[in-house]
DNA sequence: GCAATTAATTGCGCTGGATCATGTTACCTG
DNA sequence: CAGGTAACATGATCCAGCGCAATTAATTGC
C-alpha cells in the first residue's frame, strides 16, 4: 500500500509470507553461533524453528510472558523495551537480522523482563529455549559464539550505565544517533540515513530522555548542520562532530 | 595489626598467603559453572588456574589493560569500576566469591573496558581466557551455566539502566541498600548487616550519584530508621520500607 | 594523648532537563 | 480537497540534584 510519506527511508520490502524455509535456511547460516556447522546439521536445526511475519507496532512478547522461545530476527528490524512505572519506556535495544532476543533462561518459571515489538514489517525465527540449549550443549561453538554475544551486549549496556550516570543528555542523544549509524546507517544522498523509522520518542527512550529533550536536541543538531532529518527519519550528516559531542570534547 | 575502627563488618580474615591448593579446589567445586563435573576433571581444571592475594585497595588490573585472563573470587570481594572523564567512577558490581570477571572475549586485541579492583582482603584465582574457552568447549554445561549468569548480569544492567533512566536519586539508592542486602546481607544486632567496608562514595557509585546525595540520603534514612550506619558500614534495619521507597510506592 | 588526616555531614546557590502547555507542520483518511 | 490526527517544535516554569564550600566527627599515626 503506497504510502504518501516523505522519507528516505526504505521500507522493509519483504512481506510476512515470504518468510520461507529457503529465507529461513539462508538466515540460520549467516548466524554467528551457527558459523562453521556443517550444513546437514544446520538443515536438522532448521527443522525445529518455527517463523512468523508481524506487522509494525505488532508486539512479539511482553514483559512479563512466560519464557518459552529463543527468537531470532530473519528480516526487519526489532525493540526491546522495557516498562517504567512513570510509563516512559527505555528502548534497550534494536535488533536487526541475525540477532536473538527472548530469554536463554534454564529457569523453568521465569518470565520475559521486556517487551519485543517489530519496528518494521518483520519476520523472526524461534524455537523452544530447551531444544536452543539442546543445540548448545551439541555444539559448543554455538555456545561460545552465545557467550560473546552476550559480553559485547553487556559491555554495551555497562557503558550505557556510564552515560546515563555521568553524561549530559545532549552526549547521550549524539551517542545514540552514532550507535544507530554503526548498526543500521546506510550512505545515501541524505548523509548517513539511519536506515529504520525512527521517531523522536524512539531517540528519547534510547537515550534516557524526554521526547521534547530529544526534540530540541535535534533541532539543534539539526540547525549546527550535523543531522538531516524529518518525520520518523535522520541521517548523519557529520558524525566526526556528533562524536565530538558525545564524547564531550565540543 | 589492630584498628580502633568500631564497625561492625569483620575484616577478611584470610591471609594471601593462605591461598592455598585446597582452598582452590574447595572454590572450584563450588563454582556453579563447574557444578556437576567430575571431581577428577576439577582437578585437571585446578591445576591451569593461578591463585594471588591482594591488599584492600588493591588494583588486579586496569581498565584498558589488554585482555589475558579470566577471574575468580576465591575469598573476600572485588569491586568492577568503569571510569569517566569527570573522574566520577561507575561501580558496575561488586563481585563475591564464587564469581568471575575479566572478559571472556576471544578477540586477540581486546582490552578490560572495566578496572577490578580488591574491596577487601581478596584471593583471586586466574586463568588463560584462551583455556578457559577451551574447557568451555569441553564442557557444555560450563559454557550453559556461564550463558546463564552472563543473562543474569543483563538483565541487571537493563534494570540499572531503567533506573537511572527514570528513577530518583532516593529510589536508587534504596535499591542499591537493598541489592547489597541480599547478595552480601547477614543478619547481625543492627539490622542486616552488609558484611563489606562501605563508603559513602561507593554507594554514590553505584547508584549513580554524588557522595554529597548518598550522604544526605543516607542521612536521611538513619534519622527514619530505616538503616543503622557509621563509617564504611551499613546495615539494613528495614528492609520492607526501603522496599517501599525503592518502588515508588512511599 | 594529640595533631593531622580522612570521611561524613550539611548549607547554599545554580542549572539541566523534566513537566506542562501550546503552536506548527506533515501526513492520513474519507 | 479538507478535516482530523500524529509528530515535531518551542515556550514557560519548576525542582532534583549537582557543584562547591565549610563544618563536624571519627580515625590514624606518632
Amino acid at each position: 500500500m503506497v504510502s504518501h510519506r516523505r522519507t528516505p527511508v526504505e521500507p522493509e520490502s519483504i512481506t510476512p509470507h515470504l518468510c520461507s524455509l529457503d529465507l529461513r535456511l539462508h538466515i540460520l547460516k549467516g548466524l554467528p553461533f551457527f558459523a562453521g556447522l556443517p550444513e546437514e546439521d544446520i538443515a536438522g536445526i532448521n527443522a525445529r524453528f518455527h517463523e512468523r511475519g508481524y506487522a509494525p507496532g505488532e508486539t512479539i512478547f511482553y514483559a512479563g510472558d512466560p519464557v518459552k522461545r529463543l527468537y531470532v530476527v530473519a528480516s526487519g528490524k526489532v525493540k526491546l523495551l522495557r516498562h517504567t512505572l512513570s510509563g516512559q519506556d527505555v528502548l534497550l535495544d534494536i535488533l536487526a537480522p541475525g540477532e536473538f532476543f527472548g530469554n536463554l533462561s534454564a529457569l523453568g518459571d521465569d518470565v520475559y523482563p521486556d517487551t519485543a515489538q517489530a519496528q518494521t514489517l518483520t519476520c523472526a525465527l524461534s524455537i523452544e529455549a530447551d531444544v536452543f540449549r539442546q543445540i548448545m550443549a551439541a555444539y559448543p561453538a554455538v555456545a561460545l559464539a552465545v557467550v560473546d554475544i552476550m559480553n559485547e551486549r553487556l559491555r554495551a549496556a555497562h557503558e550505557m550505565m556510564r552515560q546515563l550516570s555521568a553524561h549530559t543528555a545532549e552526549q547521550r542523544i549524539a551517542h545514540t544517533l552514532l550507535k544507530l549509524g554503526e548498526k543500521l546507517g546506510q550512505p545515501a544522498d541524505v548523509g548517513l540515513l539511519i536506515q529504520m523509522p525512527l521517531s523522536r520518542e524512539d531517540v528519547a527512550a534510547m537515550a534516557g530522555a524526554t521526547v521534547e529533550t530529544a526534540s530540541r536536541t535535534l533541532s539543534q543538531f539539526k540547525k549546527a548542520g550535523l543531522i538531516r532529518s524529518g518525520r520518523q527519519w535522520v541521517a548523519l550528516a557529520d558524525p566526526d562532530r556528533l562524536r565530538a559531542i558525545a564524547e564531550g570534547d565540543a
